[in-house]
DNA sequence: AACGAAACCGCAAACGATTGCATTGAAAAA
DNA sequence: TTTTTCAATGCAATCGTTTGCGGTTTCGTT
């Protein structure tokens, strides 16, 4: 017994057939009596034979195996859009590659350089932050490579991406702090250049001037890092500086929203009473926290699920990229928690 | 100009060579003259040729891809432990193929054999709840293909395996909250057909008769699911049922731990003035909640750091299966915090 | 008996790269 | 001039599978 699996010439020898009636006979292909198809599949099955993918990969320049450039793994959100991606991966009969770019744009381009080495069917990016240059991705794009963007994606001719409403969610978060009676409300916003923090930030200005507020720029506030160490000293330092003291945080990210309650609560102030705060990603440890944090909840494992569902509509022909005009979009919903509720 | 990439015969034609010159030229091997060679590097590098991974992968019987193997993505620790695989990988030169098994047996098994039919070079594990029987896997061992478990690890012959200490952590939380004078210390087990708890159970326990304390079975129960409305739950009834009522809770897992803290709260217990609360693997939240958590920080990234080390070295045989004895373990280390200090 | 058509099956090329074993040609030695 | 030597390159098999094309049987039909 050799090492190793056992390869369509082992059955081919035991049965004195040719490698071609094995590969036909285990396909069903008509033209091979059905008793030689039964002999080939019994010896199939006794020598344990399962096909060489990547012969199968060579020959068909197909390898039924699908990456994903993720800019960090450790991050609830992105682990919630992994999860999706890996669930209809399997179910659709894919495998996945998975490499973090760790917010490097070196990264993100030398990953996709070795996929395209493996003949990877289509990529799943969701790029990084020092990306601001597209020609990677366009270029790809261009000569009809299956790639789909998630969460953040790139405003690029024919990019076929899938992102949640974060102007609608950040709108409604905002509101909602408006309706509790909150009136000088900060955002603590994420990294500019990303689509996704324009976005956020548009929603809540526009609930703001819906309302008869006027938006102060001082009161939006970036926290690149988005930890919660980051928005801990940027809060407590607002909390004193600005001319009039902020009663809320609209937060980019819950990280940021436990920084700024985090700070709130050293300089004394109560929550929901003085301070209300809203999140945005609803990680696992909102409801774990005192008082518990509202947040705007974003679909991470039907957002992985459904760019995969389109990736691979498009590996297999199933759906023309032409005919996908704008970015789908996924809805998000506020989850109302103590941290924002005093009325 | 070809769609997809350029080949080596596409060089060959080009300079008029065969295709064993430009391979040879490519690699320097020698025998080739500098000319030959420069002029092929030249062609190569205008074409944008890259060599086809999949092609020297059959030729090879190499993938240079690992495949991993976990029960769950979105988990902080698995997360944390992933980003190590893939630091590790990258640097090293490896994909890492991605699949969770959702503590299911059946796509444990399925995994691996997809993973057998695409020539990777070796695997890491982390097997399910479900995977009582390890028979898939020291068959494996047995024909000499690379396995590395972590964290989760079978006991049976000649596997390889990196783990934390979990006894000492579990005995070390356990003797903090002695210190701090608790003396009813109930533990919230994880599954206990999985070592890990069982090590962790029996430090919990160690930690109490060194302490001239009595070991109650009713003190040790078990949070199968490892949720904290779970732990809420089971704490809750606890607080009720126990003759004589638990002063402190040692969490087999972070999650745990937060649903005793929120059971206790909502029965008006102080923490950590009336109970306290000690968790285990350090979550990011548990600095974010109030009070904050102690735990016991599990070192993620460096357990799958290792354990790829480990696995590349078998790979590349430059580490020998036989010489290594037992399981490797990483040391844990208790933060202690507010939920488990009052003196 | 002879012919044609199914029915079955094998040959060989192909996917892209590597590598042991020729082969070529020219310079060096005789 | 002839032989030897060696550097430079090509041939062809190989990894495991698929597939177009062609080749044998076998059988039914007249």
């Amino acid at each position: 017994m050799k090492i190793g699996q056992a390869t369509i010439k082992d059955i081919a020898i035991e049965l004195n057939v040719s490698a071609s009636t094995v590969s036909r006979a285990l396909k069903n292909y008509p033209g091979i009596s059905d008793e030689t198809k039964r002999k080939v599949k019994e010896v199939a099955e006794k020598l344990h034979y399962r096909p060489n993918a990547i012969a199968l990969s060579l020959r068909k320049s197909r390898s039924f195996t699908i990456g994903v450039i993720i800019p960090e793994v450790v991050h609830f959100f992105f682990s919630t859009v992994i999860s999706g991606i890996e669930g209809v991966a399997f179910s659709r009969g894919y495998n996945v590659i998975l490499t973090q770019t760790n917010e490097k744009l070196a990264r993100e381009i030398s990953s996709i350089e070795t996929m395209l080495d493996n003949q990877i069917d289509g990529i799943l990016v969701s790029f990084s932050k020092e990306t601001t240059d597209f020609e990677h991705f366009s270029k790809l794009i261009n000569q009809g490579y299956p790639i789909v963007f998630f969460d953040r994606v790139p405003e690029i001719p024919n990019a076929i991406s899938v992102m949640v409403d974060d102007y609608k969610g950040a709108y409604t978060a905002t509101n909602h702090l408006i309706t509790q009676g909150f009136r000088n409300i900060v955002h603590l916003a994420g990294p500019k250049n990303l689509k996704i923090s324009q976005e956020r930030i548009r929603g809540y200005q526009d609930a703001l001037i819906e309302n008869g507020m006027k938006i102060d720029p001082d009161y939006i506030v970036e926290c690149s890092i988005g930890t919660d160490s980051e928005s801990q000293k940027i809060t407590s330092k607002i909390l004193k500086s600005l001319p009039v003291r902020p009663d809320a945080f609209f937060a980019s990210n819950d990280m940021a929203a436990v920084g700024a309650m985090l700070a709130c609560k050293a300089e004394g102030l109560r929550i929901p009473e003085e301070v209300g705060i809203v999140g945005f990603s609803n990680w696992q440890f909102c409801t774990m926290i005192d008082p518990s944090l509202s947040s705007v909840s974003q679909p991470g494992s039907k957002m992985g699920a459904k760019a995969t569902d389109m990736l691979l509509d498009m590996i297999e022909k199933k759906l023309d990229p032409n005919t996908i005009t704008g970015p789908v979009v996924l809805e998000t919903e506020l989850l109302i928690r103590k941290s924002s509720v005093r009325l």
